[in-house]
DNA sequence: GTGAAAGCGCTAACAA
DNA sequence: TTGTTAGCGCTTTCAC
């Protein structure tokens, strides 16, 4: 079957009989029209199947496109699909559409992606940047009245809006809540690579906690993973340690499921776990787990909101906006520590 | 600070001292260019931070868009995250960046979406249809040359390739699983609507499989949810039932999160769960959740792969295409039905 | 190897 | 109420 050209204006203004101009003000809802005009594109434009074409339409007015450019590490990993949600519900109204796409976390697959972004006209900019990613090629776009938010970390290279967790209290308080209940030995799991914003805030609460407490900071308790099951190997690793600890923490939901599947794995109900972000099933396990929660659809929305502010005209100062985590306390966190127990 | 206005090629043109379409030449590799132009070219390009309108191009060009426009019903939900992710390292080799949107499997934002879409003059569309809607408008675009591709759920009002899950087989393995365990009471909590295709595919598996067993069906056994929360007031209904099931097939993995934590809640560990659908620490649960699981990085590639090849010419017949789930054991279904314990 | 003119589909700015 | 002309930023066509 070939590939028929489809219908252009000044095809269905040709069907009725009047000029291109009407037929685009009839479906733009601009200028006046009589009814029997409107009646009948309205018709012929049924008839023949006609949509306009969005891309003549924008270069034609010169604006920006009607759409969000959102990069993202990884469009699998929940935290950044309820992100996305979020910032979705807020734009919509506004008529914005998503084009969306993952890095990786890598630099050169995040600037790909914003390039292409960009090649379109985009009207906000979004980005959860990758380590190592330098952004002041945005510069001239932020001039030329782009806004530009990054996401969960800090941009780097340009003064933007940023809208991140309240990464180091979070994990201060999730480390203080297991030293609490007795643990003087606690392991870290953080993200990889340990350049990254949120493994360097979240090792900082923990050290803090630690520090406050009076604790010995052990580097042979501090580790990293990229993946659940790198985490999970971490685990087993720093349990295998001849003075092990009697608490993990989990520097993200990734970390999270694989320190909880190798506890599971190998029967370790003696050692307390409490991980950085919420993950789904974390009360239905025994012991229930205690995490620092973030707030992925507050981050989402704050930061969709910060757009469109910005898209109005605010030129106020670039932003730091940060979101309450919150400790959800529900059990493992206080599994009995070896230390009390002997006392 | 002012808007300036982006450069456009005749800029870069003006800047060098040559025509527009010898810059057009130069970045597009497209006919002869002396090295000495080229490198005047690339130069003004980086100086006056020139970036293509891609729009324009397009255009002109003629040819579709270079992006993909994916309707899911849920951006936050990690299956179809896992089936988006497939879908975008499919496509990225061939130029195609994702437009995305959830319709909250609502017909008339499943129809918004798709219009806007289709304005965009996109080079793929999929979709995971929404229950009650209709795709008939779609026609004109298909024989127009546009793929089209359905997901997880068959379209409706034209002939498409269709990407699905083997759902009422693989309802049917996990309910005889329950069943080959002693089971003979087992309740059905199923997605809403109760009209959507996976609810009942999975409901016609499960039936299917307690006929197979010689098992009455028990119309009082068979409800349905729409999220979390609602799964977990099922279940506690269906357990508070005078003649109550010994054990509980979850239709989605929505679903299967209440259930667990519903009986997590409540401490019923007598009771027996298969689910359709893996969900993340399946495995860290006493028992392990046993589950029929759904291969969404399978079907997002064969859906993209699917549409590439439409889009290279391949004019075949529809497809509908089966993309098999696999029985997961992990321990949940095999708690001791009470029949077997009276026994 | 390079340029001039025309035109993609649409709308702004004017005129009628 | 409607039409005409011009032009958005780019590429095609054809000439040089």
């Amino acid at each position: 079957m070939a590939a028929n050209r489809r219908p252009t204006l000044a095809d269905v203004a040709r069907e009725v009989g009047v000029s291109a101009k009407t037929v685009s003000r009839v479906l733009n809802e601009d200028g006046p029209a009589s009814a029997r005009t409107r009646e009948q594109v309205l018709a012929a434009v049924d008839r023949l199947g006609f949509q306009p074409n969005l891309m003549a339409r924008n270069i034609r007015v010169g604006g920006p496109d009607t759409t969000v450019g959102l990069v993202i590490p990884d469009l699998g990993n929940p935290f950044f699909g309820a992100v996305a949600r979020a910032i979705e519900d807020t734009v919509r109204d506004r008529g914005l559409t998503l084009l969306m796409g993952s890095s990786a976390d890598a630099p050169d697959r995040e600037r790909a992606l914003t390039d292409k972004f960009l090649a379109r006209r985009i009207s906000i900019l979004m980005v959860v940047p990758s380590v190592g990613a330098d952004h002041s090629h945005l510069k001239s776009h932020r001039t030329a009245g782009l806004p530009v938010v990054f996401l969960d970390r800090p941009g780097s290279g340009l003064p933007t809006d940023n809208v991140v967790s309240t990464n180091r209290d979070g994990a201060h308080d999730g480390v203080a809540h297991l030293i609490a209940h007795g643990h003087r030995r606690i392991g870290f799991i953080g993200d990889l690579p340990t350049k990254l914003y949120t493994r360097r805030e979240r090792l900082a609460g923990y050290r803090s906690a630690l520090q406050e407490a009076g604790l010995p900071a052990d580097r042979a308790l501090i580790t990293n993973a990229h993946d659940q099951h790198g985490a999970s190997t971490a685990t087993s690793q720093l349990l295998g340690l001849t003075d092990p600890p009697t608490a993990l923490f989990a520097g993200n939901n990734i970390v999270a499921l694989g320190i909880v599947t190798e506890l599971a794995r190998s029967g370790r109900k003696d050692v307390a776990v409490v991980a950085f972000d919420d993950v789904e099933l974390a009360e239905a396990l025994e012991p229930a787990l205690t995490v620092v929660a973030q707030n992925p659809e507050e981050i989402g929305r704050t930061a969709a909101t910060t757009a469109l502010s910005r898209l109005d005209g605010d030129r106020t100062r670039a932003l730091t906006i940060t979101v309450p985590t919150r400790l959800i306390v529900r059990g493992s966190g206080e599994r009995p520590a070896p230390a009390l127990r002997e006392a």
